[in-house]
DNA sequence: CCGCTTCATTGACATCTGTCGATGAAGGCG
DNA sequence: CGCCTTCATCGACAGATGTCAATGAAGCGG
């Protein structure tokens, strides 16, 4: 738990900011949707629609830096690490969260804008 | 399919009205997000986790007077009229829609203000 | 080199979820 | 009254999802 973290290992996904870049912008409200863009849509959606990575999110914000490793998100969530590994997963698959290897560790942080870029396909 | 269509009989559930008050207000980002405030939040993303259930609001939101009949959205989505009505009772659930019954017809509209409500807790 | 820590992956399992056909309730029309 | 339309509910079922224990991979320290 307290041991000193350096070392470092870029491992940022780009399949991740690809999707990010997709994520862009009709709102939904602007118009019927297709059924692609519901699919895209709905993939993110369905990414923050559960309490569990709704938390990880806020904590890994809330984490000093913005970014916090897995042993940070293990214990307030009174989950297994195995869960919590499978739900970053899922962040980072949706492009909302990145993971980032320094030594033995995985650091997760906030997709910049991606929340945010979530948010207006909400607006009227 | 095309009939007249008209008297009047409210039905709008008074627990949809309640939640979307509750939905107010906090950004995840904005602090660890408590257990009950992360289901909650994540009940709503879930409800528009779903292609169908987006496709859904988009094409109420865009049919004329903002309001559409189970019959108006069968069609466009190819799906069963059962499998329509249990996505939008998941909609009304939610808070997201109202369902308002005018003679044989239901009709459903978007809850004002509910999706931008929701669209505020992923700001930065 | 050996053990320890961190974390991802695998396999298993119970539960949830999306879908449909069938049925039923309720209103309108002749 | 009898039939038709609209829509909700029910029951069933395949597939997805959340969870865990067990295992494996990789870096660090003695």
């Amino acid at each position: 738990m307290s041991m000193k973290r350096y070392g470092w290992h870029m491992i940022t996904s780009l399949t991740v900011l690809e999707s990010a870049a997709t994520a862009c912008c009709s709102p939904i409200t602007g118009g019927a949707l297709s059924a692609e863009e519901a699919s895209e849509l709905a993939a993110r959606f369905k990414a923050i629609g559960d309490p569990t990575r709704l938390r990880l999110l806020s904590l890994v914000a809330a984490h000093e830096g913005g970014e916090a490793c897995v042993c940070d998100l293990n214990e307030p969530l009174d989950l297994s690490q195995p869960t919590v590994s499978h739900h970053l997963k899922i962040l980072v698959d949706a492009g909302l969260l990145t993971r980032t290897k320094r030594g033995t560790w995985s650091y997760y942080a906030l997709v910049p804008g991606a929340l945010p870029m979530l948010a207006e396909t909400l607006q009227v």
